[in-house]
Order: structure tokens, then C-alpha cells, then sequence
DNA sequence: TCAAGATGATAATACGTATTATCATCTTGA
DNA sequence: TCAAGATGATAATACGTATTATCATCTTGA
């Protein structure tokens, strides 16, 4: 008595409920406007029969009669989510999960294997973003022909982290990277320090460009020396220290192992002798047995915002659809006064 | 002049190349067989038509021709994926993403359902699982009613990991833990060892059971003595020395730090004088710095096979729905001969 | 008593594709 | 010359939902 059980569909209700298909599709979307009246008594009866099978709208129907289907498209870009990534991603989805829930959405996995030189491109296949109402993107760079297509073509999405924008304002909901880092700095300058270091690459992902431009204003501001390196090596270290810089702020805080490994090798105690910074967390797993000084990414809050703007965006409700959250400032044991 | 533009369809395709639609979609689709046919020069006209266009056949429409939408529910059972098990659990997931793109389908997280009492239930919300084809069950352990629900209610379904009866067969992709481990026990049997201990709860989750029963039945084969610890503490450990075990199998990975740090303790020499399997792969990320013989889940092989047996169930084809793969052995350097 | 308005429901249609049954025309061979 | 088969293409329909135009019946008020 098996064979492949077929879905329920709103025919099935219609027959149980003794009412026609148009009935219970009015029913279920509760279409009070365009002069449709349901009497209470057979919306009750079409409701019972939809409690009673389970019945859900497919999704995929909903789509083609050009309606939304409450399922948003999570698209990450890292090239199959390198390992060490996972971790700086998780919270990020867990903001993503908790309001989908609380917003009685679904979530669509868009991360699918690898495809072209180990990227994944957006548009690669017929765009299967269609199948959900739109999409968040996640990831620290994005592809900038996916982006411009996506605004070009008007698919509702929002950026978790900040993005240029690409032939039309991205929408996105970002870290205040340049603040955070520029209230770092004013710390360090307050404490004494009058050369500073920024370590990383500060361009290529907006996050890197934003960190490094609050590096620059802040230090400017505070009339200290900043300078950029684009590295932790120790040669480059050591001719910062020899050149007089007093503190180091790393753009990657999974940086923070070899620095230290590198004082201790050269003799020098933080932050006595020099001061640490990290400009956010790790996108590596280390295990950092300091308590660095240094900024917290509001990732969990970034990824349930992210939603709320998506929301917006797709109702077309007034709402500030570029954000940039605090970041949590982490006063730890690494930033000291210049002795 | 923007707007969203609207969709290129077949009836364009059909239009620009003076056939019909069904012809588009023949040509398309290549379809040889019912006996159709498509005259070369029109099919390279059709062809020629697309090409221009850039036509791409909307995966929406396509999924409603189809008798399935092609979604395919993940349902994780972890607390919203605890933290700890991320690393465990992701390369099943790399698996399934690999494997959903080879076929065309799309992933839709099902891991927000409400969370009662720290876990989720998966018909909690009643019939969010019906918005897909069926699904696919992640997680060390499973609700048993859940399971003998999916299975009464007949919904196509795969478990990651082989689940004992529920009600009925249960279809999954699992690992063959007897026999990795039972491998094992025969190794150590081989160098020496007479009295072996397993090291863990040996039930519980399937995965645990499995592991147990290998160990038992290859060590009553192999004429050795064999126990069990329920855990990795100090003082079982202790006593299971003095008692003459001279190698420990580690039902959980993640315990072998605990494990070396007690034998440093002691003044033991792994494999020298104690040796070390590890039946599996952590759970919980670890860094263990020990090169350890055991064997590795083929987590990623297990998704991917897991799609496929889903699909087998979806369209009735006939095949193995109950599949243990062989684990791969890893020859390490914590299981040597008893001297 | 009857017209106008209110009420409640449905038939018809659209969305874009896939497939099957059917049809028209051409070719072949005796 | 004609029937049978081969060839090439299409009309019709299905998939499951949403919506609009339409219709039938009931109610109301003078």
C-alpha cells in the first residue's frame, strides 16, 4: 500500500473540504483585498483539513506563480569553507539560523562544491537563486561580477560585511571596522605610543581597506607615526622595532602566535616592552593563550540583522539597508603605556 | 531603461527560430527516445537561438514539471550544531554539497526547528519537512520517535550513519565500525598484545555499539582479554595497567590528549610501553601532536553516497539502502609489539 | 415586490518547462 | 499509383500555486 507518496496539494484539501482549489489558496494567504470573502466557517473547515495532513505550500510552485516562499539562499564564497574558516564563520550562521527562525524562514545551503578554479561563481548554473526568494552572501571577498549582476538584475540580497558598491549600493550589513580600529588607536596614542605598526595586507577585502584606513585616520589625528607592514615575518618586525615602533596592530589576529613567538625569541615582553593589538577575530583556529587587546566582530548580530534587512529589502519597507555594527572593544593585557 | 528584465523563455527561443515550444524543449533536452525527431537544420536553428540569447531553462519551472522540487532537507540533531563537533560534522556536509550540485538539487537547513529542552524535534513544527522531497538525518544520535515516525510516515529519508530498526529498516549511509575496529584488534593481536581495553561508553549512539562489538568479537577471536573503561580517567586507566592491558582503543578520538598526558605522567612510553588506537575521528577539536594508529570515518564519501541513496528511494530504483562503507586504516605510530 | 448591493465562492488563467499523443507530409516499394 | 512506413513537428496537457474576473445567491430597503 506504499508506492511514491505523493504530495499533498491544495487539490487534496479542496476535495476534503469540499471547497475549490482558488478557495484554499485564498485561505492560506488570508487575501483580505481584491474584494475576496471567505465565510468563517469554511475557512475553518479548509484550516482543519490543513492541520490535519501537514500540508505545506510547495515552494518551488509558490516561486513560479512569482510568489515568495519565505526561503533565503545563504551563498559563501570561501572555496569549500576552508577548515580554518569555519570557526570565524560559525557565529555568522548562527545569527543567520536564529532568525530565520524567529522569522519563520528556511534557509537554502547556495555553498555547493566546488566548481570553477576552486570559487564558486553565483550565476555558474541556470541561477538557482531563484529557487529561494534571494540570498545573503557571506564570505570575505565576493566575486565583483556576481555582486554588479545581482544588483543589476534586482535580486533581493544583503551582504553580511560591508561591500564597495558594484553598479548600485550593495546592501550589506557590516562590522564598523574603521571605527573600532581607529578607537584602538587613540588608546595606544593616549598610552604614549608614537609609532605604530598596522600588520597585514590593509587591501583586497573591504574588511582588510577599512581596518587600515581607521588605522591611518586615527593615528594621523593623534599626530603618531603609522606605517604598514605587510607581514608578520621577523625581518620585517625587527626593522619596525629598530626603527622605533612602540605597537603592533594585526588585521589578522590568528597572527598573534607568531608575533608573540617572535618577542620571545627577541627578548621582549608585551606589553613592556611592546604592545599588541587585534583588530578583530581570528579567521584562523590558534590557540592564543594572551588576552590580547583588541576588538570583538558582532558576527552573531551581523548574521540576524542581515535578515532583517533582507526583509525589508523585499517587502520594500523604509529601513537603513547599509549598516555597520560596534564592534565590542576587549580592554586585555597587551596594549601598555610606553615605558 | 532598467527594471528587472524579464526572463528570456522557450516560447523567445521558439518564437526567434519559427518552431514551437515543445520543440525548444526537445532539442534541449535531447530526448531521443518516444520516438520524437528533430530535423538537423532545425535543431541547429534552435540551437543557434539560445546561444544568442544566452537562454538558461528557469530551474523553477523545470523542478515543477518534475514530480519533486529537488529540495532535499538536512536535519541535524546536534544543538544547533555544538560548537565542539563543527570540525567532526563537516565533512559530511562537504559531501552532500558535492554531491547535491552533481545532481541538480538544492540543501535546505532544517536545524532551526524549535529547540525543546536543548535538542531539536523534528516534527515539532509538524510539516516543515514536507517542503522538501524528503531529507537527510546528521547527528551522533537520533530521536527514535522522530525515526519511527519518518519511517511510518513513509517520507524518503537517509541517515548519515547506520541507525539500528525503527519500526522498520532505516536507509543510511554509515561507517563499518566492527570492522575498522575489529582490524585493529587484530593487528594488535598479531603484535602481542593479550589484554586490550576499549575506551568509552560502547552504546548509546549506533556509532558506539559498532565500535564495541568489533573489539569483542575480534578480541574473543583472537584469544585476547578484553574490557572495557567507561571513560579516559586516571584511575581506570591506573588500574587497567596494573591489571596487564597493554593497549588502550579509544572510542573517542578527542580523548587521546587526556590519554598522553596521564601516560607522561606515569613515565610510559607510547607505543613502548603502552600502545593507542584511535577507533575514528575526534569529535570534539583537539590538537594531538602523536602520529595515532587507528582509522579515519570516509565522512565526505559518507554524504555523497547518502544523496545517492536518497535518490534511489525517491524514484524507487533498486539499490543497497543499508550501506557501510570501510573505513581507512591508518598506519600511526601508537601501536607497536609488546616487548 | 423588486432592484441594488452585499456576500461567498469558483472558473479560468498565468507562471515556464517537459512529455505524450497526434497529425501532416514525405518516401518507398511493388 | 497507392498503401505503408518514415520523418518532422506540434497541440494539448501536466506540474502546484496565486489571482482576477465572474457568477450565483442572499439581504436589504423603499
Amino acid at each position: 500500500m506504499t508506492g511514491p507518496r505523493r504530495r499533498v496539494t491544495q487539490r487534496d484539501i479542496a476535495r476534503l473540504s469540499d471547497v475549490s482549489q482558488a478557495t484554499v489558496s485564498l485561505v492560506l494567504n488570508n487575501r483580505l483585498d481584491g474584494g475576496v470573502r471567505i465565510a468563517e466557517a469554511t475557512r475553518q473547515r479548509v484550516l482543519d483539513a490543513i492541520r490535519e495532513t501537514g500540508y505545506v505550500a510547495d515552494p518551488v510552485a509558490r516561486r513560479m506563480a512569482d510568489q515568495y516562499n519565505r526561503i533565503i539562499g545563504v551563498f559563501t564564497y570561501e572555496p569549500v569553507f576552508p577548515s580554518g574558516a569555519r570557526d570565524f564563520f560559525h557565529p555568522f550562521l548562527l545569527g543567520l539560523e536564529e532568525q530565520a527562525e524567529r522569522l519563520g524562514c528556511d534557509l537554502l545551503l547556495l555553498t555547493s562544491a566546488p566548481v570553477v578554479d576552486g570559487r564558486r561563481r553565483m550565476f555558474a548554473d541556470g541561477s538557482r537563486i531563484r529557487l529561494a526568494d534571494g540570498c545573503v552572501l557571506l564570505g570575505q571577498e565576493v566575486d565583483r561580477d556576481d555582486l554588479t549582476r545581482l544588483v543589476a538584475e534586482g535580486v533581493p540580497f544583503v551582504s553580511v560585511g560591508r561591500r564597495d558598491d558594484a553598479g548600485g549600493p550593495v546592501p550589506y550589513v557590516g562590522a564598523d571596522y574603521p571605527a573600532a580600529t581607529a578607537a584602538l588607536v587613540r588608546r595606544a596614542a593616549e598610552l604614549g605610543h608614537r609609532s605604530l605598526a598596522y600588520v597585514g595586507r590593509g587591501e583586497g577585502p573591504e574588511s582588510y581597506a577599512d581596518r587600515l584606513r581607521g588605522f591611518h585616520a586615527a593615528a594621523e589625528e593623534a599626530g603618531a607615526a603609522a606605517r604598514r607592514l605587510p607581514g608578520a615575518g621577523s625581518e620585517a618586525l625587527d626593522a619596525a622595532l629598530a626603527d622605533g615602533v612602540t605597537a603592533l596592530f594585526l588585521e589578522e589576529p590568528a597572527d598573534v602566535p607568531a608575533v608573540t613567538a617572535w618577542a620571545a625569541a627577541r627578548g621582549l615582553g608585551v606589553p613592556a616592552d611592546l604592545s599588541l593589538v587585534a583588530l578583530g577575530d581570528p579567521t584562523r583556529p590558534v590557540s592564543i593563550d594572551l588576552d590580547v587587546t583588541g576588538f570583538t566582530i558582532p558576527r552573531r548580530e551581523m548574521g540576524r540583522q542581515a535578515l532583517d534587512v533582507f526583509f525589508a529589502l523585499l517587502k520594500e519597507a523604509e529601513t537603513d539597508t547599509q549598516r555597520l555594527l560596534t564592534c565590542e572593544q576587549h580592554d586585555g593585557a597587551t596594549l601598555g603605556p610606553v615605558l
